[in-house]
DNA sequence: AACCTATGTTTCCTAAAGGAAACATCTTTT
DNA sequence: AAAAGATGTTTCCTTTAGGAAACATAGGTT
């Protein structure tokens, strides 16, 4: 699957890093209290730390005032704690409970002129991989005008038939039916059936 | 997979968000002139989306002050980034390049009472997806002592027999050859072959 | 060239942050 | 129970951040 195919569906996205860092209408004062807390830190010694004084670190936490950059780059260095934990809320609002089953063959198509894909779990958005089994039909090298490369890592199973994987900085090699790869998708990568038939494969993308 | 089971391999791991973070000895100013520039504003432009007098902007980028939070939030919402965006380095060290092939049958066995794991792609650590063939030996729900439940999201695609999926807001459900689900993986799950023979399924885990 | 305009910097003032110490509340000690 | 200590809050003062306007500097226009 190559950028141009992407995001076509909506189920086909996939929650990127920077989805994940929801906006912060933060309660930056509770928070500091909280990791405060849980490292069994009162303000003096927090204090200590963090070279910030007590007065000032009351008056954060109880959002009297608001820190200055200066100031937070001494609590995060002070309190061993990267920023980003300083806004990410400790219950962070994960999905849970979702399920999407797809039965064989039930997948939704989505043909190209070298892959024959079936994406799986469309029902469900949001979520951190994308699976989908695809039938090569390409079957030769010159069938890409390019390679085909994006950001994240795959994973993928040869479910029957017999395969060329080609890729950027390796030799290419042959895989045949339960054979797997994992890699990393910005290298340059694409596949071409050698088998009979058509191979099929499963392949999982994450980013 | 449980808990207990985890972090047993370095190659068992899956990068986590926490990690990503890397840590940031920000020339904050530097920064934040790098992304107005990318975003082809001017001073005066910058200054009214965000609110901030433009005399503000540019002593926050020539370090002459130390934005307070509250400041800081009005860049963010403003200037339509989130904050750590604001400190993460522009070139993310992401790997690239990497490639792991696992042959049939030639993963690393990892047995439970109820699993019998093959481990994919273990050559590569800090992956995103954790790929592994199983192979269901649990006959019933009482095989189990709890729910497997874990951070993260599950895809399960099954290779052959017919299993169970009992999962702790649905109905149980079988799945056959070909089947896939999609779950998340912090609701209770578990499984059991129905088949003659024990099922195998690919797993994919992602957290 | 003189003139305007756009962009960024600096100055000057006020509003707000940060620190020291007094204060208020608890808990522990004797 | 009184005294001492520890912890967090508030006050008061100094320093610093943030805004308005003046200033500097660069292109454009006539």
């Amino acid at each position: 699957m190559n950028d141009q195919e992407q995001d076509i569906y909506p189920s086909m996205t996939i929650q990127t890093d920077i989805e994940k860092q929801q906006i912060a209408p933060i309660k930056l004062g509770e928070r500091l209290k909280e990791i405060r807390k849980s490292l069994g830190l009162t303000l003096e010694e927090a204090s200590q730390k963090t070279g910030l004084a007590r007065s000032t670190l009351s008056k954060i936490e109880n959002e009297q005032i608001s820190p200055t950059f200066q100031a937070m780059q001494k609590l995060t260095s002070g309190l061993q704690i990267n920023i980003p934990q300083l806004f990410a809320t400790p219950k962070k609002v994960k999905a849970t409970g979702r399920r999407d089953i797809t039965r064989n063959e039930m997948g939704k198509p989505h043909p190209t002129s070298t892959y024959e894909h079936e994406l799986l779990a469309t029902q469900l958005t949001h979520k951190k991989m994308m699976p989908f089994k695809t039938r090569i039909r390409a079957r030769s090298f010159d069938d890409y005008a390019d390679w085909i490369r994006h950001d994240g890592e795959e994973f993928l199973l040869v479910l029957e038939g017999e395969i060329t994987l080609f890729t950027e900085y390796y030799e290419p090699i042959n895989l045949t039916e339960g054979d797997s790869v994992y890699y990393d998708a910005n290298m340059g990568h694409m596949l071409t059936s050698v088998s009979e038939e058509d191979a099929q494969i499963l392949w999982v993308t994450a980013s």
